[in-house]
DNA sequence: GTCAATGCAAACATTTTGCAACTCT
DNA sequence: AGAGTTGCAAAATGTTTGCATTGAC
């Protein structure tokens, strides 16, 4: 879906993704869960997207390589995986969940320009830096943080050198989308 | 509901008010809408408020006031108002969106207590330094930021102090809190 | 053989929308 | 007077749940 969304060289990949398998069957298996097909194929979907997806889209996917599974069962075992650490849960709109598999890739965190939409990952070292910091100062013991950067990507930015944020993504839309005409009225 | 949730001695607060109820006027007469009773009721209700709240609360809390609005125009005002600049959206949960007034407040960011819900407020300078170097080095933009820190708060620290992530907050509800593992293992 | 997992559809919760009546400006 | 606004209830989302059936261990 992008130019070059992998992160790491192929021979890696498959050990990772093997690795994430096993991470998974024995976190299943310590809470006497079971590994099914399903399962097993919703972990190799996600590990073998390195964009960030929302569970539909990642059914939709899956549905494409004839690989059938209800809708609830991704639901039910996303959370599994961000449970058990293979799956981060990103929130760029207000809508769905986002969702990135982050097993075997270097923390990071994200920026969103807000008029194209493109998403932009760094490195989360300084971030997760601060977050220690702040937290000590107010006695918070910090285990994870969120962070977003949003603003305008540097296409965007030329483009619109000076534009008194006309019309951002986010902006309320037009009316009237597609109506029938047609009695409505209870 | 919470001690000290004023940060704004209350002499400035009404001229804060005030302030604020101009710039939304502003907005609105500028873009061509009206400044409606129901409008300023909201926005009242709104910088009345120290709290975070979500839409649902807000309606819940006019209503006590004998402040009757519908709860569409809740919600598309609040738009307006984080449009404008007055409320900014804050994610907290994955469920919906919750609300707080920023304007004539220094601009901060939230921790929130993974097991018991508290939410800690620390000034956002220090992020939002951070979050402009990044950004350059991206050559992007940057116009705002959303941080949150997860962790515990320094009271659940201590009742839990290892506590293996035993059931924190946002883990799954379901099933018994503690069951006992019967037949597991195979 | 058991207990958990699946799929489906119905249930949910939150937010948005269409529309007729109404109100600022 | 007229464009914008309101409230209501219906619609739209995105996610969860109940339950009978299926499947892993």
């Amino acid at each position: 879906m992008q130019p070059m969304p992998t992160r790491l060289p192929p021979a890696d990949r498959d050990e990772i993704v093997r690795t994430a398998e096993n991470l998974f069957r024995e976190f299943l298996r310590d809470r006497g869960l079971k590994y099914t097909d399903e399962r097993e194929d919703i972990l190799g979907a996600v590990m073998g997207t390195d964009e960030h997806f929302e569970a539909e889209q990642l059914l939709f996917l899956m549905r494409q390589q004839n690989l059938r599974v209800g809708k609830a069962t991704v639901y039910r075992t996303l959370k599994l995986l961000v449970e058990c650490g293979i799956v981060k849960e990103v929130h760029f709109s207000n809508k769905q969940v986002h969702y990135e598999h982050t097993y075997g890739q270097d923390p990071h965190d994200h920026m969103v320009c807000r008029r194209c939409g493109r998403i932009i990952e760094f490195d989360a070292k300084d971030v997760a830096r601060l977050r220690t910091l702040i937290a000590a100062e107010h006695r918070f013991h910090a285990l994870a943080h969120r962070f977003q950067i949003m603003g305008l990507c540097e296409t965007c930015t030329k483009s619109c050198p000076i534009g008194p944020q006309a019309r951002l993504l986010g902006g309320r839309k037009k009316k009237r989308p597609n109506k029938e005409p047609g009695t409505r009225r209870t």
